[in-house]
DNA sequence: ACCTGAACACCGTTCAAGT
DNA sequence: ACCTGAACACCGTTCAAGT
């Protein structure tokens, strides 16, 4: 099948050797990973079927099951191979507070690029992923001085801003995948304020002031700016 | 068929004299909205097909078509009626500070009695859901006397953290109800703090030392201590 | 040990046909 | 105007059979 010829730049790089020594393009958990990684970025979370990564890997729909459990851990592995890329990249000795808002942009930024990954993330908690966001911020805020006590607390807060964050981007880049095919972020935004700004001025009187904003807001000046709240709140703690 | 003896109590309290002359009993949305919800508290999310609605409601699966454009549309009103209930109740002239953290809380309550709110909330956003939060947390915040410049982010921090929060909480309730189907709370909490003791102690320092508080915290005073932080760090900027 | 692909038990949604 | 329920086009998952 010529489909074969695309798939050899999707394993790890270049056809290293094989832990078995079948076919160089067997395969294997981290091919199926990036073939999804691949379908999840162009099609969507919908476009994922055991069907569509079985053709694009010229395989068996079944096959897929040797090595991938079920359609949670094969989502849950991808999730978790995006953010581990993230988290090594964030890695650093950077002042504590700003790797705390180092990593939240990280995972920002993956989740502008994977928007599927804002909903699994919280879909599937307890997972790799989600721990190393939550180890990341914790170990900071211990060498910031945040007393033990309220550590718990304090990186709670930061990861479930992060989580919400991400989900609303990932539904948000859902919506606008569905609009027209090609509805670009500021036309998106746009037309939430207008809708904002029709509602019931009894109703909803700040949302209609804040229509105003919305359009020249910048989801990622605004995420950053929730980080400093959250931060300066903290900072009131120790 | 029997089963209509079981709807009877499910429409709106008792057989109010419809619109329409036709059967009492006759199909309308809040009847559907009514029952989906009732499914979805009792078989979960996995549980609410439109044959499964269909037969409690003693009717053809098309039939809910007529009133719901699909399952979609379905969700999100379930979850509006949840959350437009939660908003009502906690509506009144308390201290802004007060009010934001009722609301937070109300949110919070209502998604432990309903988990798959809090999944939705995310999957749909810039529905009536949501928008109520917002206008109720952005409310208070101008009473609070927040800069109108600080007010859409502020709002967005506490909506978002609220929003994250939720999300947690819906897949922990989605977790505990797959594992041999009786594990309660606790139980479920110390099974994650143990997996957390087990962790690489060089690579997650900060989790396993956490892990000791896990078992003995409270989420809902761990929310509240969340909001409390936002707010705090809100009370920077004013 | 790993892969194939037909088969199974579901879904959401549509729609001709009824009342 | 509203409801029925068979039919359609999918799913995830299993498993006997192959190599």
């Amino acid at each position: 099948m010529e489909r074969r010829s695309i798939n050899v730049k999707i394993g790890s790089m270049t056809a290293k050797k094989q832990r078995t020594e079948r076919r160089s393009d067997a395969l294997s958990k981290e091919r199926i990973v990036a073939a999804a990684i691949e379908i999840l970025d162009t099609e969507g979370e919908s476009g994922l079927t055991f069907r569509a990564l079985a053709a694009r890997l010229a395989t068996g729909s079944g096959a897929i099951y040797w090595h991938v459990a079920d359609k949670n851990e094969l989502l849950a592995a991808t999730t978790d191979h995006v953010i581990a890329r993230v988290m090594t990249r964030v890695i650093g000795d950077a002042e504590p507070s700003e790797a705390i808002r180092a990593i939240a942009l990280g995972v920002f930024d993956a989740i502008d690029e994977h928007p599927w990954v804002g909903a699994q993330l919280s879909r599937e908690p307890w997972r790799t992923a989600m721990l190393q966001i939550f180890e990341g911020i914790g170990g900071r805020l211990q060498r910031l001085g945040v007393p033990e006590a309220a550590q718990f607390d304090a990186a709670s807060v930061l990861l479930n801003y992060i989580l919400g964050v991400a989900g609303q981007n990932a539904a948000n880049a859902r919506i606008a995948a569905g609009d027209a095919a090609r509805t670009d972020r500021m036309t998106f935004l746009g037309a939430v304020a207008a809708r904002w700004a029709r509602l019931d001025a009894a109703e909803y009187p700040f949302l209609r002031q804040v229509s105003a904003q919305f359009p020249k807001h910048d989801d990622r000046e605004q995420f950053l700016a929730g980080v400093a709240l959250i931060l300066a709140g903290i900072a009131t703690v120790r």
